[in-house]
DNA sequence: TCATCGATGGACACTCTTGTTCACCGACGA
DNA sequence: TCGTCGGTGAACAAGAGTGTCCATCGATGA
C-alpha cells in the first residue's frame, strides 16, 4: 500500500530530477527526463500523460517550492532576529540551496499562457514582498525603490551565485553573506 | 553583385532574430526561427546546413554584439569622464540594450562544448573585467570583492531590468539608472 | 528579347519525439 | 502454490522536426 504522502514524495522527487533536467537542457527529450528521473519513459506517461501536463506539475513544483522557502524564512526571522537583517539572511540562505527551482521560474517566459501557474508565481512573489516588507520596516533596506524592483533584484543576485557555484567559482557556504552584502551595499 | 559586408550585415539581422527568438523559446523549430527572422526555412539551411551550425552563429554573434558593446562603452569612458562612475554609466547604458543577446549568453548552460564558443566568451568576459578595472580604480566601486562576481552581478542586473523594461513593469529609459544606483548602493 | 545566375521556397525522405498498448516482474494475500 | 495488483519498460504508431532536392522567380548582362 502506498500512502498519499509517499506518492506526493516520489513525484517531489522526480519534479526536481526534472527540473534540474530542464534548466541544464530547456530542449531535454522526455526520454532525457525520465533518464535523469532514474525511471523508465513509458512510467513517466503513467504519471503525466502529455508533456504539457508535466511542465505544468514542474512549474507549480518550482514555484511551490520556492514559496515554501520564503515563508520558512519569514518564519524564522519572526521567531527570533538573527542580527539586524530584518530576516534577509534568512531568506537568503532559504533561497540559495533551491538555485534550479529559482532558475527554472526566472527563466520561464515572462507572461505564462498557464493560469494556474499564473495564480502560484503571483503567491511566491506576494510572500517575497512581504518579507522584503519586513526588511524594510527594519531599515534595512533602501526604501526610495519600487518594491518589486528588489525583489527581481534578489533573484538575480541568488540566481548569480548558484550559478557561480556550479561553475565552482564560488563555495555554497559563501553564497549567501555574498549575496546579502552585495544586496545591502552595492 | 551581394559584398561581403552586405552579406555580414543579412547574417546579422538574421541572427539577431534568431537569438531573439530563441530567448524567448528555448525549443522554437527552425521552421519558427526563420518565419522569426523573415526568410523561408530552406533559406536558412542555405547559410547554416545544421541547427548546430545556426546555434554556434547564434552564440557568436551574441558575444560579439556584447563584447563590442562593451568595448565601445570603455572608448567613450577614456574619452570624456561623464561624471566619476569611472565608465560605468557609460558600461551599463551599453548593455541595457542587448538583452536578449546578454540573456542568450547567460542563459547557456555554464560550460559549453565548443571550443570557439568558450574562447569568444572569455574575450568578452576579459573586456568586462577590464572595464569594470577601470572602475575600480576610479574608487567607484568596492575593491573587497572577487573581481568575476562584479561582472556577474552586472550581467545580473542588466538582465533583470531589461526583463522587467520587457514586462511593462520599467522603463526603458529608467533602466541604466536604476541597475547603476543598485550596484553601488546596494 | 533572351539566357544566365543566385536566391528562394514547396515538396519529399528520414529521424527523433511523443503518446499508447501490452506483456512482464516482484510483492502481497488467500 | 496460486491469483491479483501496482509498477515497469519494450515495442509500436502517429506526428513533428530536420535535412535535401528541384522547380520557380526576379535581376543582371548580352
Amino acid at each position: 500500500m502506498v500512502t498519499v504522502g509517499q506518492e506526493l514524495a516520489r513525484h517531489a522527487v522526480l519534479l526536481d530530477a526534472a527540473v534540474r533536467c530542464l534548466v541544464a537542457q530547456p530542449r531535454a527529450s522526455l526520454a532525457q527526463i525520465a533518464t535523469a528521473a532514474g525511471i523508465g519513459r513509458t512510467t513517466l506517461f503513467k504519471l503525466f500523460a502529455t508533456r504539457d501536463q508535466l511542465e505544468h506539475a514542474v512549474a507549480m513544483r518550482a514555484l511551490s517550492v520556492c514559496e515554501a522557502a520564503i515563508n520558512s524564512a519569514s518564519g524564522h526571522a519572526e521567531e527570533g532576529e538573527q542580527g539586524g537583517d530584518g530576516g534577509l539572511r534568512a531568506l537568503v540562505t532559504a533561497l540559495s540551496p533551491i538555485g534550479p527551482q529559482l532558475t527554472f521560474v526566472w527563466r520561464s517566459t515572462s507572461l505564462d499562457v498557464d493560469e494556474e501557474v499564473v495564480g502560484a508565481y503571483h503567491r511566491m512573489d506576494a510572500a517575497l514582498l512581504g518579507a522584503l516588507a519586513s526588511a524594510r520596516q527594519a531599515g534595512v533596506l533602501r526604501a526610495d525603490r519600487p518594491e518589486w524592483w528588489l525583489g527581481q533584484t534578489l533573484y538575480g543576485l541568488v540566481h548569480v551565485a548558484w550559478d557561480s557555484v556550479q561553475c565552482g567559482q564560488l563555495a555554497r557556504l559563501d553564497a549567501p553573506d555574498l549575496v546579502l552584502d552585495t544586496l545591502l551595499g552595492g
